[in-house]
DNA sequence: TGTATTCGATACACCGATGTATCGAAAGGG
DNA sequence: CCCTTTCGATACATCGGTGTATCGAATACA
């Protein structure tokens, strides 16, 4: 059978130079995207910023689609973990301040990603398939943030207004959205970060304590 | 001079017949834009959905950028001017309430517009001169809020946490975004609307208060 | 109504990007 | 070390979209 490209099956046997390739598309991509933009870019123009030609490409990936998904995937994963691990720390009882200031660093990080992600969020807000995919990923940040909440019931008091600690978990998303937008806009990185941390405050601790 | 296009300089009859394909044009876009994303469409697909040929488009706009940043403008000018109208209502003392209420049937009445919005963000994010136009569109929107909660000061408190009613409004609009960005995923209108009424009431009262 | 001007349809030339077929080179198994 | 399989470079055919030039039709103004 002459086919010469049977990206359908899984080839037997699996190269170590594949997987270097692949990894090196992904990251070129990452780069080429957040430069210019998921509609923007040419399949070309990742393979020139990865030092490979297109055949290289199509021996990976059936089409754009399907390597910014691969690539979404990946760096998704990624985050969550850093997001997880900042709320790990110390113990049962949470320190507020010090948690929102933890996550804030990771969330923020990283311009670059926002971008993508966002290109992303586009992506997805017309394909119920890759949609599924980034509510996953929110998921995943939610939960993270519910189960912190959660070990800290008892110990600090959240707003009465946000009632379970499932809707205080949603309402941090949702600040980390909100302020991301207006981040992709002005590039202001720390400013990004002290309105989350304030926002985040505002949200989780009770409104009748005084600030600062 | 045999130059065909003279879009440099005004022409000096301005006919009843442009403005209205125009419009027309403009009209198809959002609505092609909305379906396919503004990274997808081309400009022929834009003539079609109007009902005019490639001719038409050339005659009025020189690239498609600059249709959509027409476009964003012409309907963030309404947006603008319905939340304004929507905050203008009832006297000096504040119903919270209420005017979440309202201002959120206004924010989250079209999921068309806020493709095409996040479209424009994702365009704006690598471009200074579309990021100042989106940012113009926020601060008009922050602005009619602070308006409406500094002729409340007095009659209405709000949490110290905020700090200021410059504060306060900036928080209502990254509140719209993070909403914003779940509504685009899982396309529940009804569901977002009650989520951002109940944030905006988390982040406009007092904590100490007790809901519902 | 006549006429100068503007508007938009049509036709054409022109990339740029895509996807496939082919083949030499690299890599892994024996 | 040979030989089979896989990987990725190159070449090719093709297609869709773009921008411009041209020209008839529509429109405003006198």
């Amino acid at each position: 059978m002459p086919m010469s490209m049977p990206l359908g099956d899984t080839p037997r046997r699996v190269t170590r130079r594949r997987v270097a390739t692949r990894a090196r598309l992904l990251d070129a991509a990452f780069t080429v995207f957040a430069a210019k933009g998921f509609g923007r870019v040419s399949i070309e123009e990742i393979c020139d910023a990865a030092g490979y030609s297109r055949g290289a490409f199509y021996s990976n990936f059936a089409t754009l689609d399907e390597l910014f998904f691969a690539l979404y995937q990946d760096r998704a994963d990624v985050i969550a973990a850093q997001v997880a691990e900042a709320l790990a720390q110390d113990g049962p009882g949470l320190d507020v301040p010090a948690a929102v200031d933890r996550v804030t660093e990771v969330l923020l990080l990283d311009v670059d990603w926002l971008l993508v992600k966002t290109d992303f969020l586009v992506h997805a807000a017309r394909d119920p398939d890759v949609a599924r995919a980034l509510l996953d990923h929110r998921a995943r940040l939610r939960e993270a943030v519910a189960d912190r909440l959660f070990r800290a019931r008892g110990h600090t008091e959240l707003p009465a207004v946000l009632g379970d600690v499932d809707s205080a978990a949603h309402a941090v998303v949702a600040a980390y959205d909100g302020v991301t937008t207006q981040l992709l806009l002005d590039k202001d990185v720390e400013a990004a970060r002290a309105w989350l941390k304030q926002l985040l405050t505002a949200l989780l601790t009770d409104g009748s304590r005084t600030p600062v």
